[in-house]
DNA sequence: TCATTTTATTTCACCAGTGAAATATGCACC
DNA sequence: GGTGCATATTTCACTGGTGAAATAAAATGA
């Protein structure tokens, strides 16, 4: 099903809601559409990978990785800039490792850390993958022009800024 | 760690990437962020559920039930207003059930389906959570004129266009 | 009518994320 | 120099979503 078919469907969900209860707002219509496309987003993103067996969190790791300078990094940090949690850290090394794009060993300096570093076989992989994914990016913001997207950029970043703020507050006081 | 915080870290990695593989654009920003903010919307919705024992995705097949005439339907005609998938309609409805919000048994018209209704315990739980949502609802928009909304809502929907075009060419041709 | 296809739901095995607790090391302060 | 707190990683049990296959009941149509 296509997510223009979801959306209709959503659409009418909410209007329904929306007549059972009216104060409800149309807000929420906007929540649900970032979720759907968020999550069909997701799914874009890994289409490509999933041929090479990797997922958007192992590429993303990768990447860290590759960004990097001498392409190493420990698990906490990887984590900080992926925003992935660090018990998943594990398991996606572990994955990366036996892929042979990462390598993993003790930290000389401090042995709580951990080192990961990238191969030359995992950063080919990132030159080779990244650009590869690029045209459907550029179709993605098909017919949005230069002012669209710093438009959406900064909503969405005001967003996110209100999102921060109700983090702050528990939330069940009245 | 805050959704401002995390936001910033990925700008730096990418800002990192960049450096490294020019070509890529400033368009994966957006789409990082779109999916961080989904991420957290999503963990907001679901602040308020937890207490009552219930997730988002319960929430949303109890809303479908409510909103549709008599409160009843069908596992597949409720995942096409909650966009969740058929599978795990059986999970879903089976906790409803058991939190007694539900009811559930076989159709007289066509013994293939199954159908749901909400009770007035359901009815009671949803008229009772909802209007509770709102307030936080209120914030996470607060300082959006009501053109932001109407640009936000149209940009959101133009690049959900664009995601269901990509959704019909297969992608790993050239 | 009876064989085929379609539709609706369920089951199952698997993948991935989470929080709490375990483990191990480093650091600071007395 | 040892005691207690902080940091880094890992382990584990649990939750939730997914696709493929099983099951069962219509619908189709020769």
């Amino acid at each position: 099903m296509f997510l223009s078919d979801k959306i209709k469907c959503m659409d009418e969900g909410i209007a329904g809601v929306r007549k059972a209860i009216p104060e409800v707002p149309a807000d929420v219509g906007l929540c649900r559409i970032m979720l759907l496309i968020a999550e069909r987003l997701q799914a874009e993103l890994e289409h490509k990978l999933r041929p090479h067996k990797l997922n958007d969190s192992e590429f993303r790791t990768l990447i860290a990785l590759f960004a990097h300078p001498n392409g190493t990094s420990t698990p906490g940090e990887v984590c900080l800039f992926t925003s992935l949690g660090v018990t998943n850290m594990t398991r996606i090394a572990n994955a990366l490792v036996k892929r042979g794009l990462i390598t993993r060993g003790p930290s000389a300096e401090d042995r709580r850390r951990v080192v990961m570093q990238i191969t030359p076989a995992g950063k080919r992989f990132v030159q080779k993958m990244l650009p590869s994914m690029l045209p459907r990016l550029k179709l993605l913001f098909d017919g949005f022009t230069h002012n669209e997207r710093s438009t959406l950029n900064r909503l969405l970043r005001k967003l996110a800024h209100n999102l921060s703020k109700l983090e702050h507050t528990a939330g069940d006081s009245p």
